[in-house]
DNA sequence: GTTACTTTCTTGACATTCGCAAGAAAGTGC
DNA sequence: GCACTTTCTTGCGAATGTCAAGAAAGTAAC
């Protein structure tokens, strides 16, 4: 029931903050291409302009050479407007079970500096302390010329309420309702917003990434564990009790499939998970001490039981993601991970799976690989801080 | 990029147009609590309700009793406004592969008469004389206090653009880009809406069935085929590129599975569709003669060979809803289907299967099993009739 | 019965926001 | 310098919504 309702964030028109918005993720843009963008008059987009201008929100450049049509050298020239990015800056923070990762941004999420610290134990206690710290020394970088700290952005994987600030549970940290938003606020001494680490990382991949542009798309991380991010009718997807894109927990293999933490077989974390990975990799080798790195090499340099272990999770992945195709019949599918090494000996399997199992036009839905490192976790954290506050009612 | 486009359907303000929907859906209601839901004032509703009474649309009835409080008993009491339903009349006709399905009905899609006609052929040829009669039929049924017909609204399963009013493939009616909606209008004479089936269901479920007043839900189609609406922030999804809510073929049995229309093995449709019911128990019966109906009776009867077949059908649909909830979370999953017969069968499968695999709080969605015989498609075809007269912008 | 009280509904004044249309501005091409 | 084209701005009116005051319609108490 949210219509009426305008997200106006720290501007003064609705108006005002789509123009923002727009900008933010579409790039530089004149008066008239936001009109046609955003469907209002280039009368009212000039009045809601003229504040953000004022506000030093954006500035004007004189316009993109746009090389292809000479069509755009009669009439008067256009002005592109731009985001000024470094009219404010933003930190955001996303918590591992033993690290913590934490970027400098700027209103555009570009990242300008980062910390990593690692974490002594994982109950809130013995976090918070390293969460300032860290906070504390990005601080250090901030130029004069960068415009102040507006916002705080922590995430973390597991079962968040961004309204409240609560980690509702987290296996991972083994939390349980825990005021993070209130505990990282009063520790750094700035706005803090909270959410789950995968619908951030969605959320900077709307805003920033290859979901700009998309009213849907879905962005599946493979990694520590497997998570998606579904975004649809320009908006993600939160799951009415607060779980959704739990593509992990799907059953692929409920019959004979290993057994996941979650109880049941056959899961496609329980196939296609780091962890999963290494477990097949030491069954089959019969080397306990086996490590990632060493599953790696192995399949790199030919081993054909290794190989098959990857095969295995590149073929859970294809018809996973295959699912979710035929349900939500996403216009795109990004395909992602903490652990990027190992795309290459994936990427065949999925692809092919993914196509065999797809239905009807659900197949017109590209399928992007982007490797995406822990900084850009953290940068996910920063675009929840940035969507907040600049363009959300609070 | 909708946001600013004001649906308005036949009504004058989009604030009207949302005091109708919401009166719909939800039922009489005062102006108060009308202001509450939709989150204007009360004196924007006393506005946008006026046009309303003046039109006939809604009428004002003295009050619900309202058993609970007798805090209700003081101050001035609430006129509660209702939807006049007789102010208009629609058709809903449901096309499959071997009959047409239609009915006649009021504004808010109550059934007030219905007709079955069976096709000659299956080409759009013979199918247009069968619609035409049966709409003349239903409108000899319009009596004179009855709102004269306003659309009509036909569906069949398939690849349909609902914007054209084209199918753009129909594999049950063999269609390809058959300009349908154009088709029925000049063969009727009566403005008509197309739409895929399920997604009519869908919308029918949402207005007026189990599915009101959830901002998401997902609705779940047993029978020939097995079809899934899904709706997510108040909407159905559509699919970037036209197809979603395929839960028919998403991957089960991926490995040793059935063999399916779709060229795949193991797709939830191959194992738990009626046809894959019968081809199950005349394998195991050895009976090439076995019909749907005796599949029942010897289940029915006790016939473990039968039964199991069954229980594999019951748990594949529990696979394929649990997986649709992880993903997408929802606060509702109404399982219905065209035959009906079988749910004492299914059900208890259905439900264990889908409690073991559902992901935490997602499991908190009710499941709701609601069988709707083939009239009730036929009304889904009015639905979308009566949302895409009353309610869009068009 | 009259009066006090409570809640619902209505109405007038005001604010906001947007579109339309006219025109000012800023270029190119001749 | 002039014709032309496109972009941007501005004045005005229409639509829509809120606020606050008050009218309306009942119950409860005396």
């Amino acid at each position: 029931m949210d219509i009426g309702v305008a997200p106006r964030g720290v501007f003064q028109s609705r108006a005002a903050a789509q123009v923002f918005t727009a900008l933010l993720s579409r790039g530089p843009m004149s008066r008239v291409d936001l009109a046609r963008h955003i469907g209002l008059s280039q009368a009212a987009i000039t009045r809601a302009v003229r504040p953000l201008l004022d506000d030093r929100y954006v500035a004007e450049v004189p316009a993109q050479p746009d090389r292809d049509a000479r069509d755009n050298l009669i009439g008067r020239p256009a002005l592109a407007l731009r985001v000024r990015a470094e009219r404010a800056a933003f930190i955001g923070v996303k918590i591992t079970e033993d690290e913590v990762f934490a970027v400098l941004t700027d209103l555009r999420a570009e990242i300008s500096a980062t910390r990593h610290a690692p974490l002594p134990a994982r109950d809130a206690g013995a976090v918070l302390p390293v969460v300032a710290t860290v906070t504390e020394e990005l601080r250090g970088h901030l130029g004069r010329n960068q415009g102040r700290l507006r916002a705080l952005g922590v995430s973390v994987s597991g079962d968040t309420d961004p309204v409240t600030g609560f980690v509702r549970s987290s296996s991972f940290l083994g939390w349980h309702d825990v005021p993070l938003a209130y505990l990282v606020q009063t520790a750094t001494g700035v706005p803090t917003t909270l959410d789950n680490d995968v619908r951030a990382l969605t959320v900077a991949e709307q805003m920033f990434g290859a979901g700009a542009g998309a009213s849907s798309f879905v962005l599946v991380t493979v990694g520590a564990g497997i998570g998606c991010g579904i975004v649809v009718h320009d908006r993600v997807i939160a799951g009415a009790h607060g779980v959704a894109g739990e593509l992990g927990h799907i059953p692929i293999m409920p019959e004979d499939g290993p057994q996941c933490g979650c109880g049941n077989r056959g899961c496609l974390e329980a196939i296609a998970s780091d962890h999963a990975i290494l477990r097949d990799v030491r069954r089959v080798t019969g080397d306990e001490g086996m490590t990632l790195g060493r599953c790696l090499a192995l399949a790199h340099q030919g081993n054909t039981e290794v190989r098959a272990v990857y095969a295995r999770a590149g073929h859970a992945i294809g018809l996973g993601i295959a699912a979710v195709a035929n349900l939500v019949g996403p216009s795109r599918i990004i395909l992602s991970g903490e652990g990027l090494a190992a795309y290459d000996l994936l990427e065949g399997q999925i692809r092919q799976v993914f196509a065999e199992h797809v239905f009807g036009a659900a197949a017109d839905c590209e399928l992007i690989v982007r490797p995406l490192p822990f900084d850009e976790w953290a940068r996910g954290a920063a675009a929840i801080a940035i969507q907040r506050t600049m363009t959300s009612a609070a």
